[in-house]
DNA sequence: GTTGAAAGCCAGTAACT
DNA sequence: AGTTACTGGCTTTCAAC
């Protein structure tokens, strides 16, 4: 489906903000409350809004440490490569995962509350995997950004 | 502030749901709705909710490409560093950016509709930065997991 | 913490251009 | 696609417990 230049504006603030009354959403891009409603419904119907979140502090809610993990398989099969999605998927202490080119098969960010939780992980979920080679680890200092926003080009 | 179970409980649903009605959050953990009500805006008036956001498809809003990025700078300096935390922060493309202890100094994830875009952005923002020693930049094959929730450990 | 009530605002629908 | 008109339901606040 296309994104006109309204879609793309109503996208823009809801991705900033999603708690916006829908009568000020509409004037804000210049439509009738159920004109915009209709925009909305229909973004979210086919998938363009995936989804609708809180985003919680994580230094409040017990996410202090953040460590970033390269892996490497023991083989390049997709058996292989699917089950270790599988775990990440199911492992809340993985933030993000890409399966990236290069030296290494998959990139992660992981979230825990300390160090003990950490080992906790790499023993529960990395070194039980038969099929990782290795893994390196680099603690993160600090989180210079983190947003859930992509880039709308408007035409 | 101090989280009780039914703080971990609203947290956990607005984390995957917030669109969901202060009626039926107050029934699902148990609550009174003026009192689940009372929560939740306790929960965001002292910033353990920091935002509320629609999440956008990155397929089908223009961010088909993502790359990790590995950089290193030139000198370890406060104000180096500094200057590249504000380059980062201002660059729409850049989703998440870590300082790392390591071979390098920061890690990026950056989200492109295309390839072009990604020279782009390395002319403009990495490039352009004398402080940057060298970068290294891998393709993500594609994106295996990617959260916002954090856990809320239930006691 | 609860219930009950009240106010007003909003979402969501309908009918129509 | 868009509008205006409507209504039922929800948020939000209050008072009393």
């Amino acid at each position: 489906m296309e994104l006109d230049n309204i879609d793309r504006k109503i996208l823009g603030i809801l991705q900033r903000n999603n708690r916006l009354a829908n009568v000020e959403l509409a004037e804000e891009v210049g439509l009738s409350p159920p004109a915009c409603h209709k925009r909305v419904k229909r973004l979210r119907d086919e998938n363009i809004i995936i989804g609708d979140v809180s985003i919680l502090n994580p230094e409040l809610t017990g996410n202090k440490l953040t460590l970033l993990v390269s892996v490497e398989m023991e083989r390049d099969r997709k058996e292989v490569y699917d089950a270790f999605k599988r775990v990440v998927n199911q492992a809340p202490e993985v933030k993000h995962c890409y399966q990236i080119t290069g030296n290494y098969d998959f990139v992660m960010v992981v979230g825990v509350p300390d160090m003990q939780a950490f080992e906790r992980f790499v023993d529960q979920v990395l070194h039980t995997d038969t099929n990782i080679r290795k893994f390196q680890t680099s603690v993160s200092l600090r989180t210079v950004k983190s947003t859930t926003e992509v880039q709308l080009s408007e035409f």
